[in-house]
DNA sequence: CAATGCAGGTAAACC
DNA sequence: TGGTTTACCTGCATT
């Protein structure tokens, strides 16, 4: 069953490599080249993303950008863009904190943030703890989607899903809590390793596989 | 039409 | 004290 599974991967994986190549190097660019402003619009989607349609959430990212709502203080303002992300009023009200930490009457920017850590790794913790709404995996999330994801495993429920098909881990877990998380990701590292795919592109293969496209 | 399942989880309360 | 449970809170597709 995993050979089975570790085969249509395979499959899935040649026609595309050039594809999730291109992907990754484009969110590279966002994060070497990209704004504050767009550097926020990534991580507003990651606030948003929980339980909620991937695509339905840039959507709305797109829409708050267009609207320059970034610098809007009402929580309702914001939830009235959030109608098909789901935990709207709660994640309206991440968005606006994050907002305050690195907007422009904030000390600190993002940029600052992603420049003031040796690795990807220390920048994840203090996303964790000091971005309300960011986990590890949304954090990862986030890194990743502006090109610092190459070492970081997003464990979503797919994901966990396909480790667990791969016999990669045992099951998946009920609740994910950081040793797990890390001891998971670990694995995953060596699973990537061991049939030679590049973790990030590991990641991208598998959403590709359960969403049948590639989004974020 | 009603019921059901699903959508890239996190934080805080709970024992 | 740390693993587990629960609140957050809803649109959309499918049956």
């Amino acid at each position: 069953m995993e050979k089975q599974l570790l085969a249509e991967i395979q499959n899935l994986y040649n026609p595309i490599k050039e594809s999730i190549t291109e992907r990754l190097r484009e969110f590279e660019i966002v994060g070497k080249t990209g704004t504050e402003e767009e550097l926020f619009a990534e991580l507003a989607f990651c606030l948003l993303t929980p339980q909620s349609k991937a695509l339905y959430c840039w959507e709305a990212v797109e829409c708050m950008a267009d609207k320059k709502l970034w610098g809007c203080r009402n929580p309702e303002m914001l939830a009235a863009e959030l109608n098909k992300v789901r935990f709207k009023n709660t994640k309206a009200r991440r968005i606006l904190e994050a907002r305050e930490r690195f907007g422009p009457d904030a000390k600190m920017t993002i940029r600052g943030i992603l420049n003031s850590f040796r690795n990807p790794f220390r920048v994840r913790e203090w996303l964790v703890n000091n971005i309300a709404g960011l986990g590890y995996k949304e954090a990862s999330h986030f890194l990743r989607n502006i090109g610092y994801g190459k070492n970081l495993a997003i464990l979503d429920r797919h994901i966990l899903k396909n480790l667990a098909a791969l016999d990669v881990i045992s099951e998946v877990p009920k609740a994910l809590t950081l040793k797990k998380y890390l001891e998971i990701e670990h694995k995953m590292k060596l699973f990537a390793k061991q049939i030679k795919i590049p973790l990030d592109h590991l990641d991208l293969i598998l959403w590709y596989k359960e969403a049948g496209c590639l989004f974020k």
